[in-house]
DNA sequence: TAGATTGTTAATCGATTAACAATC
DNA sequence: TAGATTGTTAATCGATTAACAATC
């Protein structure tokens, strides 16, 4: 039951809470309290118990927080036990990275099958999958229940298909290209990641750095 | 002559309007207002003006912004100008990617190594750098004047690693693993990427959107 | 000059932090 | 019971938005 209108800051801590659990719960921690865990997270003890009592009252007074119930619960508020199918589209580099990378079906999807427009990659294999054209893509969408795409391509290529893909129904991506899809989509949901971005800014801190020291 | 202080929620814009910017330089357009700027970004005229004015009144009264003159300017504030000389340790499939995916030389950055502790991958090369063995990294580094490492490789090995990596002088991390370094090392400018929060983010905003919807 | 748009101050809003009563 | 720690309300802090005088 998670409340509507919970902000995104929030929602942005719980991987991160997530994460830290597992680990406890991996080293057979079994109960844990708001002040360590902000000791261990660098957050603060107050902060973690705002973010969680937005979704309800998981700890025990006196006791603290169950690690393996936390992070059971944390788990079903992000959505990780569903299988959201999903469909990535450009084999490139980065795309083949991310497609063999990660454990989707830990993160709440399964990954069905893989696109790509260059020639030479088609018929190609990637974590088992079958690199297709990405004129089936329709097809392949409306015969199966996919809601969401990874978009590992150039901008422009983006451009170039977002229509059609919002058309046979997707309304969810994972975005690695600059293409601002919200703004053509107001009610798509959209994670960008944009990895030049997150490049300069580290490139900005250095600079500050080398100033101030 | 960024001014110390300014927050991270500003610089992390900073990226953003370099590219949009960057854009409409691209199309030949001279001059924008920040009421433009901000419908084509989805920002406030507001927003946009108080984070300019962190660093400097670029703009001209009555007029606007020049888009050339202002993009300009951000690159300077954001560092670009310079090579902060870096290595990527972890050639596999994601340290393969993020090696060709980016223009290095565009974000502030010049890679000149890339280093590996899997034999079969050592010899190999990637954007015309050959991947070394990651026993050689104290030796380059003190060699070469680097200051920045990308971390794409697993939590384990950049446990391992992380020491000689701040003992030979490292301070600047762009870390692709579940690591904390700024726990250890507190003075280390570290940016993270999160692939796994990213998608579990996407996941709880499907989940969300299915139940309010 | 009149119109446009900035730079900047003031007002509002929201997020974080602190405090403490409730309770295990 | 006494001690610990939560859930939650109140206080503070900071970021965003609005307003407007300055000025091109």
């Amino acid at each position: 039951m998670p409340k509507e209108g919970v902000s995104i800051q929030v929602i942005r801590r719980l991987p991160r809470y997530y994460r830290y659990l597992s680990e406890l719960d991996s080293e057979g921690i079994e109960k844990i309290s708001s002040t360590k865990l902000a000791v261990m997270m660098n957050s603060t003890a107050s902060q973690i118990r705002q973010d969680l009592n937005c979704f309800g009252g998981f700890g025990q007074q006196g006791y603290g927080y169950s690690v393996a119930g936390l992070r059971t619960e944390i788990g079903k508020i992000l959505g990780l036990e569903q299988q959201h199918n999903m469909i990535l589209i450009g084999a490139g580099n980065l795309g083949k990275a991310i497609a063999t990378h990660l454990s989707f079906e830990k993160l709440g999807f399964k990954l069905t099958a893989i696109f790509e427009k260059d020639e030479k990659l088609i018929g190609t294999s990637l974590r088992g999958i079958e690199v297709m054209s990405d004129d089936k893509i329709e097809d392949y969408v409306k015969e199966n229940q996919i809601d969401t795409a990874i978009l590992t391509m150039p901008k422009e290529a983006v451009e170039k298909i977002i229509d059609k893909l919002y058309a046979c129904g997707i309304r969810s991506y994972w975005n690695f290209s600059h293409y601002d899809i919200s703004k053509k989509y107001l009610d798509a949901t959209v994670e960008n990641v944009h990895l030049s971005d997150s490049l300069m800014t580290l490139c900005y801190r250095i600079t500050e750095k080398n100033q101030i020291g």
